[in-house]
DNA sequence: CTAACTGCAAACGTTTTGCAACTTT
DNA sequence: AAAGTTGCAAAACGTTTGCAGTTAG
């Protein structure tokens, strides 16, 4: 998988890969740093972000902002939306029958799009 | 304008309401520092992230999030989206008329909106 | 007189970086 | 040996906080 993409797979990198790219995950660098810590290998935090950025880089997974506090890492690659509840710190898929984006709104001169981002905050309900 | 809000005109915060609440802005707490901190007042930059956050709170500005690198605040806090360039660090409006989100997903158990954020990220044409 | 606000500097949490050591090839 | 990768600790970044002093009503 990681070759496929032009990534060397390091055992460090297959060690972050196996904890995100086989089932949907929504992981902050932080709880990548902590899982694969707590099983087999110690990567380093550096390496960590490292590899995250990598990964996105080649297209294994998306980046996903929700604020200042920190950046979530999704395996699902594909066009999607998401809630974040910054009470719990959870990111979570919206179902993309649920919601869409009508239009596509002229660009600045000599601009593309890099990313759509939609994210919908979540606070208790009142 | 403030008095109308509940929110007490001291000095400072006069200064940083003159800075960004007369005409559309969009500016980082930053930047809101180096502004005032050009003419008249010297605001601190506590007091400057303190009082964005107050007028956040009483409806005078809208936080606008791009990404970890930082923070916008809008002076439009009406519902629209935004452009961002990271290459430039430039937040720019999206003509409401041009993209509208359309349907509104069921929400998790317990939680209600807070904000809706779309935010379409930027790159140099290819 | 009191409650609220300010400013400094120190603390914070997340992410990046410099650089020497280690793998690869 | 060259090219790429790793890990540590230190730095960087934007933001928040503790607290003593100041201001406003």
């Amino acid at each position: 998988m990681l070759r496929e993409r032009g990534v060397a797979p390091t055992s460090q990198r297959v060690s972050i890969a196996l904890e995100m790219l086989l089932e949907p995950t929504h992981l902050t660098a932080e709880e990548v740093v902590r899982r694969v810590g707590r099983q087999d290998a110690h990567v380093s935090r550096a390496t960590v972000y490292n590899t995250l950025r990598c990964f996105v880089d080649h297209g294994l997974l998306r980046l996903v902002n929700v604020g200042t506090e920190r950046v979530f890492y999704d395996s699902n690659t594909s066009a999607h939306h998401h809630f974040y509840d910054p009470q719990s710190g959870r990111l979570t898929d919206i179902d993309d029958s649920e919601v869409s984006i009508v239009g596509m709104p002229r660009l600045p001169e000599g601009h593309e799009v890099e990313a759509v981002e939609l994210v919908i905050r979540l606070k208790p309900a009142s």
